[in-house]
DNA sequence: AGCTCTTCCTGAAAGC
DNA sequence: TGCTTTCAGGAAGAGC
C-alpha cells in the first residue's frame, strides 16, 4: 500500500521524465474513482507538465496554463492518490497495458503515463489554481517537516488512540498502516495509548522514530507488500526491514518476545507486547454496592 | 465536537 | 484438490 516513502519514490521517478512533456491525449477505462472524468478528458490534452510534487500521499502534477485563442486558461493541477493498489508508470505507448489500467495519458515523446488500480481505491481529479491551496490545506504537516512543538500541539488533549491519529491525514500527512506500526515500535509506544496521555519524551521519540523510519524507507525505495512498484515498474526494498508489520508470531528483534497483532480503530496493528507496554485500563466507573 | 465504525473494491489467503 | 468464504486497507461519510 503506497504511503509516504512509496509515493515519494514514484514522484522522484516521474520528476525525472515528466517535466517539459505535454499531454497530447487522454483515454479512460473505469471512471468510478475519478471525481469528474469529463474534466480530465477536456482539460488535460494540450497541457504541459511543469513539475511533479508530493504532498502527503498525494501526487501533484502542475500543468502550465493553456492558451485557447486569445484567452489564457488558469493554471491547473492533476492530483493523483494511489489508494491501496494504484500504480503510476511511464512506458512506451506501444507497450501492452496490464489489467485494470484505467488511465492512459499519451505524452508528446511517444510515451504514455498510465494509471493502474485493481481495487480503485485511488483518486484522480483536476484542481484549478484558485482551489489548490484549499485542497492541500486540509492536510496536516508532513511528518518529515513537522516541528516537535507543532506535533505536541496536534496531539494535546486528543483522547483518540495514538495510532488512529497517526493515520489521520489532518494530524500528519503521509503515514499509513505500515509506517505507523513501525514508528510506534521504534518509539516503544503501544498503538492503543491515548494521545493525550503521552509524555513529552514519548512525543519526541515518536517524531524522531517517524523521521528515522520514513527516511530509511525512502532510501530503499519503499515497501513492496502486495504490488507496489515505482514509476519504472521496480519493486521497493524496505519490506525486508519491517520490524513488526506482518511479523505477528515471530520474535521481536529487540527483546525476543512474540510480536502480536490486534485491531486498533479497525486497522490491523502489529506491536511488541514487551517493548510497547499497553496502556493501563481506564478507571472503572464506581459501581453501586 | 470528537471518536469509531462502515463502506467502497479485488485478489490473495484461509477454510472446508 | 478445488471451490467458496473471508479479509485487507485509505479515506469519506455515517453513526454514536
Amino acid at each position: 500500500m503506497p504511503e509516504l516513502p512509496e509515493v515519494e519514490t514514484v514522484v522522484r521517478g516521474l520528476r525525472s521524465v515528466l517535466p517539459g512533456r505535454t499531454i497530447v491525449s487522454v483515454r479512460l477505462g473505469k471512471t468510478d474513482f475519478i471525481d469528474d472524468p469529463v474534466a480530465l478528458e477536456e482539460l488535460l490534452p494540450g497541457s504541459r507538465i511543469e513539475s511533479v510534487e508530493r504532498f502527503g500521499k498525494y501526487i501533484r502534477l502542475e500543468l502550465a496554463p493553456r492558451h485557447s485563442g486569445a484567452h489564457r486558461e488558469p493554471r491547473r493541477y492533476l492530483i493523483v492518490h494511489l489508494g491501496m493498489t494504484g500504480r503510476l508508470v511511464v512506458v512506451g505507448a506501444n507497450q501492452p497495458a496490464p489489467p485494470h489500467t484505467h488511465g492512459f495519458f499519451a505524452l508528446d515523446d511517444g510515451r504514455e503515463l498510465r494509471y493502474t488500480d485493481p481495487r480503485r481505491f485511488g483518486r484522480m481529479l483536476v484542481v484549478p489554481d484558485a482551489a489548490i491551496a484549499a485542497f492541500c490545506g486540509r492536510l496536516g504537516e508532513d511528518p518529515l517537516q513537522i516541528s516537535l512543538a507543532t506535533l505536541k500541539k496536534r496531539l494535546a488533549g486528543r483522547r483518540a488512540k495514538i495510532k488512529a491519529l497517526l493515520l489521520d491525514q489532518r494530524v500528519v500527512c503521509g503515514v499509513g498502516n505500515i509506517y505507523a506500526d513501525e514508528s510506534l515500535w521504534l518509539a516503544r509506544i503501544h498503538p492503543a495509548r491515548l494521545a493525550a496521555r503521552l509524555t513529552a519524551d514519548e512525543v519526541s521519540r515518536l517524531r524522531q522514530a517517524m523521521r528515522t523510519v520514513l527516511r530509511a524507507a525512502i532510501r530503499l525505495r519503499g515497501s513492496s507488500i502486495s504490488d507496489f512498484v515505482d514509476s519504472e515498474g521496480n519493486r521497493g526494498g524496505y519490506q525486508g526491514r519491517h520490524r513488526v508489520y506482518h511479523r505477528h508470531g515471530r520474535p521481536c528483534v529487540r527483546c525476543g518476545a512474540s510480536i502480536r497483532r490486534m485491531l486498533v480503530s479497525g486497522r490491523g496493528t502489529h506491536f511488541c507486547p514487551i517493548c510497547q507496554p499497553p496502556p493501563r485500563m481506564p478507571r472503572r466507573t464506581a459501581r453501586k454496592a
